[in-house]
RNA sequence: GGUGGGAUUCCGGAGUGGUCAAACGGGGCAGACUGUAAAUCUGCUGGCUAUGCCUUCCAAGGUUCGAAUCCUUGUCCCACCA
């Protein structure tokens, strides 16, 4: 069997390895950590996931950490400011969503290589404050500390570092240590940005146990203009369906820039380099089908969310994007109605209303500036039929089937009203 | 602990008593061209009952006809010194 990172590597999932001897190390556990700093992981922990995933395909066992301890402090990498710290009662809301998307990603049941998932909470509350600073903290240097990265970027930025964020590395250093005496976890996987935190338990575990550990990191993934990857407009892409919707996760792949597309079809999916091989050659032929952005929108929503949440993406998609809307019926729009962006609205507040009142009231506006802009701009339709008249009213014969108004801002920003 | 510097609209960053809803750049949004691409060009980018009004320039007070700009106190950050 080829090694995990050797699959890795050609999928352009490597970065980075402490030593390559981790190529001998087979079949023992590795581990990933990820903070709940938000409800739901998003499609830039996924990179992470896959990684933890194909050292399973590869017959390690791999244990998924939870942080429900090192979520209390917050990690400074990767960060060019300090954060505000999460409550304990929103880290435990948060680890409950984390914990749930992890769940469905790896494979517990495998006889060879069980996925695990744990909670550093559980071995760091037992720790005095005391306790730690003589039992972890004697075993740092204040050079080594300093050094790293995501201390080094913000002592010399303006933002500068608490003492708190500065300790976040002892933490992750003793989680892997842990694991090391406990799992017999030999690998630490995460993203670049880990590097510091990783070499931090390596250099704990060799010190107070004479052994060798080994991290691997991945590249922080980016898209061709340099920005990370998974950001819709300043907002982050979720795993949870109830924070970005099965539609709206699927159309963000469907509109991965062409010079993207391949690289992340090996990285986010498991299809055979072949496979992608093929699906470029086909692309080049005819870049405008766009095929390589469907087959990744499709990998990826059926990965995430399973068949059921695929089709209900598609079916939207091809709602919305399908052509016409004549002869649209509102049954059909109903049946797209919750994975797109929609509003109940009463039908007294839409009926004669004013378009921008409408278009504010349905969320598709934030304001009804932004929306008299948008009409101005020629930007603005109504059943996909544009209206430039920022005086223009709403009237009985726009609500298809007396009920729904399809309302777009640009070309692919749909918002669905239900008039209720 | 001492001294000095700083906090401006999404970000960076001008502005040091009125002509400031605040230059410029980035980002974002929209239009044209397209393939729900890219590149390019153009316009927009605090709110509103809209040629005017309202709320913004860390927070709270104060001076003034008038403050992002001056004073006081507080909070946070940075640098150097100890």
């Amino acid at each position: 069997m080829a090694h995990a990172i050797d699959i890795l590597k050609e999928r352009g999932l490597f970065d980075n390895v402490t030593s390559p001897d981790v190529l001998k190390q087979g079949g023992v556990p590795v581990y990933a950590g990820f903070d709940p700093t938000s409800s739901s992981l998003q499609v830039g922990n996924f990179v992470t996931i896959m990684g933890l995933a194909h050292f399973q395909r590869a017959g390690h066992p791999v244990i998924a950490l939870a942080g429900g301890a090192t979520g209390m402090i917050g990690d400074p990498s990767g960060k060019s400011a300090e954060r505000n710290l999460l409550t304990p009662d929103e880290v435990e809301r948060n680890l409950a969503g984390v914990k749930e998307n992890l769940s469905r990603f790896l494979d517990f049941d495998s006889k060879t290589a069980p996925a695990k998932i744990v909670n550093n909470n559980d071995w760091m509350q037992r720790f005095s404050y005391i306790d730690f600073l003589r039992d972890v903290g004697k075993y740092f240097r204040m050079g080594a500390m300093l050094g790293k990265e995501s201390v080094r970027a913000r002592m010399e930025s303006e933002a500068g570092m608490s003492y708190c964020e500065f300790s976040y590395q002892l933490i992750q250093a003793y989680d892997f240590l842990h694991l090391w005496d406990n799992e017999g976890c030999r690998i630490q996987i995460g993203g670049s940005d880990q590097w510091g935190n990783i070499t931090a338990g390596v250099d704990l575990i060799r010190k107070l146990r004479g052994g060798e550990a080994f991290g691997m990191t991945f590249p922080i993934i980016c898209d061709s203009s340099g920005q990370k990857f998974g950001k819709t407009a300043g907002n982050a892409v979720y795993l949870d369906h109830n924070r970005t919707s099965y539609y709206d996760f699927y159309q963000f792949f469907v509109r991965t820039e062409d010079v993207d597309v391949i690289r992340f079809l090996k990285i986010f999916t498991f299809l055979p380099l072949e496979k992608i091989g093929e699906i470029a050659a086909e692309m080049a032929a005819d870049p405008g089908k766009r095929l390589a952005q469907k087959v990744l929108a499709e990998e990826m929503t059926r990965t995430i969310h399973g068949p059921a949440g695929l089709s209900v993406a598609l079916r939207a998609s091809e709602v919305l994007f399908g052509g016409s809307m004549d002869g649209m019926k509102a049954d059909d729009l109903m049946k797209v109605f919750a994975n797109v962006p929609s509003r109940e609205l009463p039908l007294d507040s839409v009926r004669n209303a004013g378009l921008l009142d409408v278009a504010t009231a349905a969320g598709l506006c934030k304001s009804k500036g932004e929306a008299r802009r948008l009409v101005t701009e020629g930007g603005f339709y109504v059943n996909n039929v544009r209206i430039a008249d920022v005086t223009a009213k709403i009237s009985g014969d726009m609500m298809i089937d007396g009920r729904i108004i399809v309302l777009r801002a640009g070309k692919k920003n749909y918002c669905l009203v239900n008039v209720v």
